[in-house]
RNA sequence: CGGGGCGUGGCGCAGCCUGGUAGCGCGCUGCCUUCGGGAGGCAGAGGCCGGAGGUUCGAAUCCUCUCGCCCCGACCA
């Protein structure tokens, strides 16, 4: 090989990305520059704490709108509950207020006064009572709900509500770990425990049908082991995702609170027969780590790629002006194009910025716009439309008539929205691996190269050696899949 | 809260060891040529070097203390 040709070849092997480092570099630093070319949120003045920008919020947007019609769709109504919490509230449950006890902003004070010293302003007006900002509503709602169930006839009961929480997080990351984030968090009541536990393992459906078909991200449904499971609750059911660096995601938990929630708040109603009963309640919950998530499944070494169904953009328009006289009738051609689309109930944007025709084409790629569309003065001779895929990239590139464009976006974004499903399952399938002894597992996690997860017999969770190998290599049991009927457990590392 | 790394214009970095009052790339502003996968020229704007003390004639640079960020753990959605 030639010095020439192997410099040739030098640069084909670093062939620019938009983002750097790459996957393979660094992954977290990757995550975090995707997140700022994609201009999806950034860190604020209070630690752990983020703010969401408006194209990071609209994904949200979409996630809600998608998740809120499948919740109402399973019967449940939303209602909203206060962000302050009693006290006294979260301490009535002992296993409950112990497994939230050390993450809890406390509010103490009502009133702010200038400090004595004349430098600034120090908290006045302390409280009777303290109050916590909610981590998870069970208590506050239980408490509410006891007032309003009194006969079996009010049950089942089923509310949601869209909320912030907060969580005083010792390590926070951008999406999938913050201080306050956002949620949804379902809270049903009924007269029965097999109600309860059936509505349980029903919500946890939908959240798995909603990741595979909204998100696009392939996820194994299960059963937490004990010592994993929400604090109070009878059982806690997950659905774990595995991210492109081999760690697992908890991307929803539903949750059979038993009778637990229902003793401390005294949600009690008559039976049919004049007994009085306690009832059976549940929780679960998905939050804004998903968005988290949806990047490092999807996100490749150009940044995002949106999965149609969330992408705050289906389409970006870039009109290609050469020259200031064909300006205004280029436009027009764009306009015309996005009513089109419009109507065809295609989320459009047009990039009518004075930006370079480049930093838009990569400002689109960036941000994971599934589909980019340049119009120029060619297309609109010819009544043409040029379109690229996201997912493919240059080799996509096709120019079209604007009919035959019109024709096909629909199926082509569905298409998408299946093969970056399909494309993740092949990823989580390779990362999934078999173990059959705990010493085939230490080999495994000792290796730097092994990235992943392991799927091993549930029995190895009774033995000493097990505790061993989490401590020793930072795994955990991430859940029991219903898949194997509780005799399999898949072990790796979690964020 | 432990272990490691880092704080220098908007972003990424150099300068620090061997003190002399700040530089590079990208971005930004203006003009011209450009524009279909990251264009080029010229002219500009922008930083009391995270903060507070100290040493010194003089500190981004040396010392002490602090604050913050990132990574790896413990805790967790």
């Amino acid at each position: 090989m030639t010095a020439q040709s192997a410099q040739k070849k030098n640069n084909q092997k670093k062939a620019k990305t938009a983002i750097t480092p790459t996957r393979e570099e660094n992954f977290p630093e990757w995550y975090q520059n995707v997140i700022k070319a994609a201009d999806m949120a950034e860190n604020a003045p209070v630690r752990g704490c983020m703010i969401i920008k408006p194209y990071g919020y609209a994904v949200w947007e979409n996630f809600q709108r998608e998740l809120d019609r499948r919740i109402k769709d399973e019967g449940v109504k939303n209602a909203y509950f206060p962000l302050l919490i009693p006290l006294s509230y979260i301490a009535k449950e002992a296993e409950h207020i112990d497994g939230f006890a050390k993450e809890c902003a406390v509010v103490t004070h009502h009133r702010l006064e200038a400090a004595p010293d004349g430098k600034g302003l120090v908290p006045a007006g302390e409280l009777t009572e303290p109050m916590i900002i909610r981590p998870t509503s069970e208590t506050i709602i239980g408490e509410t709900i006891a007032k309003w169930v009194t006969s079996y006839r009010d049950l089942p009961l089923k509310l949601n509500q869209w909320a912030n929480v907060m969580r005083w997080e010792m390590r926070p990351r951008l999406f999938l770990r913050t201080a306050e984030f956002l949620w949804q968090e379902g809270h049903n009541a009924f007269a029965t425990a097999e109600e309860s536990n059936a509505d349980a393992r029903r919500m946890l459906e939908v959240y798995a049908e909603f990741s595979r078909n909204v998100l696009a991200i392939p996820v194994i449904e299960g059963e937490k082991t004990p010592e994993e499971r929400f604090p109070g609750a009878m059982a806690t059911y997950t659905i774990e995702a595995i991210l492109q660096d081999g760690k697992a995601l908890q991307s929803g938990t539903s949750h059979d609170l038993g009778q637990t929630f229902s003793r401390s708040a005294g949600i009690r109603y008559q039976s049919q027969d004049g007994a009085e009963e306690l009832a059976w309640t549940t929780s679960w919950g998905m939050s804004s780590r998903m968005v988290g998530g949806l990047i490092m499944t999807h996100g490749d070494d150009d940044g995002m790629q949106m999965p149609p169904k969330v992408a705050p953009h289906h389409v970006v328009i870039i009109p290609i002006v050469h020259d200031d006289g064909d300006r205004a009738k280029i436009l027009d051609y764009a306009e015309t194009l996005a009513r089109r689309l419009k109507e065809l109930n295609i989320r459009v944007e047009m990039d009518a910025s004075d930006r370079k025709t480049p930093d838009k084409l990569w400002g689109a790629i960036k941000q994971g716009v599934p589909v980019r569309v340049e119009i120029g003065r060619r297309e609109m001779e010819e009544g043409n439309v040029t379109h690229t895929r996201r997912d493919i990239g240059r080799d996509s590139k096709t120019t079209e008539s604007t009919d035959a464009f019109c024709n096909k976006i629909t199926a082509m974004l569905d298409g998408m929205q299946e093969e970056m499903y399909q494309a993740a399952l092949t990823r989580t399938n390779a990362m999934l691996h078999d173990a059959k002894s705990l010493d085939e597992a230490r080999q495994f996690f000792s290796e730097k190269s092994s990235i992943g997860q392991l799927r091993m017999d549930a029995a190895f969770l009774q033995e000493d050696a097990f505790e061993k190998l989490q401590k020793d290599f930072a795994v955990t049991p991430r859940c029991l899949p219903f898949a194997d009927e509780g005799k399999k457990v898949i072990v790796g590392k979690a964020y």
